[in-house]
RNA sequence: GUGGUUGUAGCUCAGUUGGUUAGAGUGCCUGAUUGUGGUUCAGGAGGUCGCCGGUUCGAGACCGGUCUUCCACCCCA
C-alpha cells in the first residue's frame, strides 16, 4: 500500500511562486549586508553537539536538535543511564553531533578555528537554515532561515551604529517602513539589579520584566516576588515602569537612577552614544526606540541589545541581536568583542505578505512561449528561442504538439505574455505572428527582427 | 515540555438529536471551437470523512489514543 506523503510538523516546502518571493528577500538583504561592507561564509548544518550545548540556557539545550550515533548506538551506550532512563544524561552518551541552533554559535566556533587566517574586525554575513525542536505556531518553525550579520574583534560603539542604519537600510528597501527598532544594554538590566541589590536575581528580573507590555506592571511585580525579589527591590525597580519620554529623557531618567551602579552608569553612557549617533545620522524609516525592558536575546548578550518589532501586523519579532563580549571566550579565545543582528527571514515573509509588499515579478518567468504545431514547425521555433534568448528575454517552446488549446491555457495560467504561433504560411515567410496575450492583438514580425525584439 | 483547538473532493467550506447512495462553490478533464487562452454553455472524473481502536443494529457525527493545524504558556526569529 501507497503511504501517504508528508513532512514533519514545523517544516514547509516552496513553491516557484513563493521561491521567487524569498529570493527576492534574500537578494535585498544580501545587497544591503554587501554594501555595508560584510562577506558571507557558510557552516555545516550540523555541529558537534558539545560545540552547541549549553551555549542556549537551559531551555535552548532541550531545542536542540539532535542526531544519533550511528551504528549501534544503545550497545555503546552507557549502560548505568540506560537503566536509569535519565534522558537529559543519556544524551551525550548516544549523540554526538547536532543541528544548528542559530548562526552566532558556529560563527563564533569558526572564528575561533580560523583565527589565524581572519582580519580583525571581520565582518561576516550569513544565510541558512537552523533548527530547533519548538512547537510551531504561527510564524514559528523548526526549520527556519536566519539572515545575520556580525563583527568580531571590535569594542567601537559605531558597529552598533551600523547596525541600526542596517536595519533601518533593509526594511526600507523592502518597503516595510513601519517598524520598531528597540534597543537596551544589558549593563542597564545589571545596574538596575546591582542598585536593588539583587544582582543574583538578574536573570528572573530581566524575564519578568520582559512581560511588561504583554501582562502588566502588576503581574509583573507578581511573577518577581514569586522569584524572591522582594517588595524593596521592587520600589527601587519602579522608576522603569514609569520611564516615559523620549529616547534622551529616558536615559536622564536612568542615569540619576543608575548613578550610584558603575554597570549601570556605563550602560547608560554607551546608549548615549549610540542613540545621539543614530539620531544625529538619521534613519530613512524606521523608529528608534530605548525600551529598557527588553531583556529578551540570548544569555551571551553583554552590552546592547536589539529587537525589531514590524507595527501593524500581529508577529513576534522579526530580527535580533546584540553585543557579546565573551562568545569566543568559551572556545578558548579571549578578548574578541562581538556584535551582530540577524533577519528573521520567514517572518518577514509572512509581514511583507501580508501587507502585500511583494513586487510583481514578470521578469523572473518565461516571457515569450512558441506553441508547438509540430516538428517541422518546432525546429523552426526553436532557431527563433535561442535568438529570443541570445536577446536576453525567457522564452521557451511548448514540448508536445497539444491541442492549441491546451498550449494557450497552459501559457495563460503561468502569466506568459507573449505567445508566438508558428505554422505554415509564417515559415514560408520567415515571419512569425506574435500574440500578446494581455490584450489579445497580435502581428507578423520577421524572424531577422527577433534579435532586437522587446518585451 | 504544559493546556486548549483543528482536520470532510486539488482548494475554500456545508453536512440537523447518531439513520439509506456524504454535498456546494471553485479548480481539473472532455466537448461546443481540428490555428487562438482569459468569458459562456453542456457533460465527466475526483472522497479509506487525518489515522488506529472502541461504543452502537447503525458512526463523518459519540468515546479513547495518535498525527497534523492554529492558539495560550514556556521560550524565541
Amino acid at each position: 500500500m501507497a503511504q501517504k506523503p508528508g513532512i514533519p510538523k514545523g517544516t514547509r516546502d516552496f513553491s516557484p511562486v513563493e521561491m521567487a518571493k524569498r529570493n527576492y528577500l534574500f537578494n535585498t538583504i544580501k545587497t544591503s549586508f554587501q554594501k555595508f561592507g560584510f562577506a558571507q561564509i557558510e557552516t555545516p548544518s550540523f555541529e558537534n553537539l558539545s560545540t552547541l550545548m549549553g551555549k542556549y540556557g537551559e531551555e535552548g539545550d532541550r531545542l536542540i536538535f539532535k542526531i544519533l550515533n550511528s551504528g549501534d548506538y544503545l550497545k555503546k551506550a552507557d549502560q548505568t543511564l540506560l537503566n536509569d532512563k535519565n534522558s537529559t544524561k543519556l544524551t551525550s552518551s548516544i549523540s554526538e553531533k547536532a543541528l544548528r541552533y542559530d548562526l552566532t554559535v558556529p560563527f563564533a566556533r569558526y572564528v575561533v578555528q580560523h583565527n589565524n587566517d581572519i582580519t580583525f574586525p571581520f565582518k561576516r554575513y550569513q544565510i541558512q537554515p537552523v533548527w530547533r525542536a519548538d512547537r510551531p505556531q504561527k510564524g514559528r518553525f523548526r526549520e527556519f532561515f536566519q539572515c545575520d550579520a556580525d563583527v568580531v574583534g571590535s569594542k567601537s560603539l559605531f558597529q552598533e551604529v551600523e547596525f541600526i542604519q542596517l536595519y533601518d537600510e533593509v526594511f526600507s528597501n523592502l518597503g516595510l517602513n513601519s517598524v520598531a527598532i528597540k534597543i537596551n544594554n544589558r549593563k542597564i538590566l545589571a545596574g538596575v539589579a546591582d542598585v536593588a541589590n539583587i544582582a543574583d536575581l538578574l536573570i528572573d528580573m530581566t524575564v519578568a520584566l520582559d512581560k511588561l507590555d504583554k501582562i502588566g506592571e502588576e503581574k509583573v511585580k507578581e511573577e518577581m516576588r514569586e522569584k524572591g525579589i522582594s517588595d524593596d527591590a521592587i520600589s527601587v525597580i519602579q522608576p522603569l515602569f514609569e520611564l516615559d519620554g523620549t529616547n534622551a529623557e529616558k536615559l536622564e531618567k536612568l542615569g540619576v537612577m543608575l548613578a550610584p551602579s558603575e554597570v549601570g552608569t556605563k550602560g547608560v553612557e554607551e546608549l548615549n552614544i549610540v542613540i545621539k549617533a543614530v539620531e544625529e545620522l538619521g534613519l530613512r524609516n524606521a523608529d528608534l526606540e530605548l525600551d529598557v525592558t527588553l531583556a529578551r536575546g540570548l544569555n551571551y548578550y553583554t552590552g546592547a541589545i536589539f529587537e525589531v518589532q514590524a507595527r501593524d501586523v500581529k508577529m513576534g519579532s522579526i530580527g535580533g541581536g546584540g553585543r557579546y563580549d565573551d562568545l569566543t571566550g568559551i572556545f578558548g579565545l579571549n578578548d574578541m568583542s562581538g556584535v551582530g543582528i540577524s533577519f528573521g527571514l520567514d517572518r518577514i515573509y509572512l509581514v511583507l505578505d501580508e501587507l502585500n509588499l511583494f513586487p510583481d515579478s514578470k521578469n523572473e518567468g518565461v516571457q515569450v512561449m512558441f506553441v508547438n504545431f509540430g516538428d517541422a514547425e518546432a525546429m523552426y521555433c526553436l532557431k527563433a528561442v535561442r535568438t529570443l534568448r541570445e536577446n536576453g528575454i525567457n522564452a521557451e517552446l511548448y514540448p508536445d504538439s497539444a491541442k492549441m488549446k491546451k498550449q494557450m491555457n497552459y501559457a495563460n495560467k503561468k502569466g506568459i505574455p507573449y505567445v508566438v504561433l508558428v505554422g505554415a504560411e509564417e515559415m514560408e515567410a520567415n515571419e512569425v505572428t506574435v500574440k500578446n496575450m494581455l490584450t489579445g492583438d497580435q502581428n507578423k514580425i520577421a524572424l531577422n527582427d527577433l534579435k532586437s525584439f522587446k518585451i
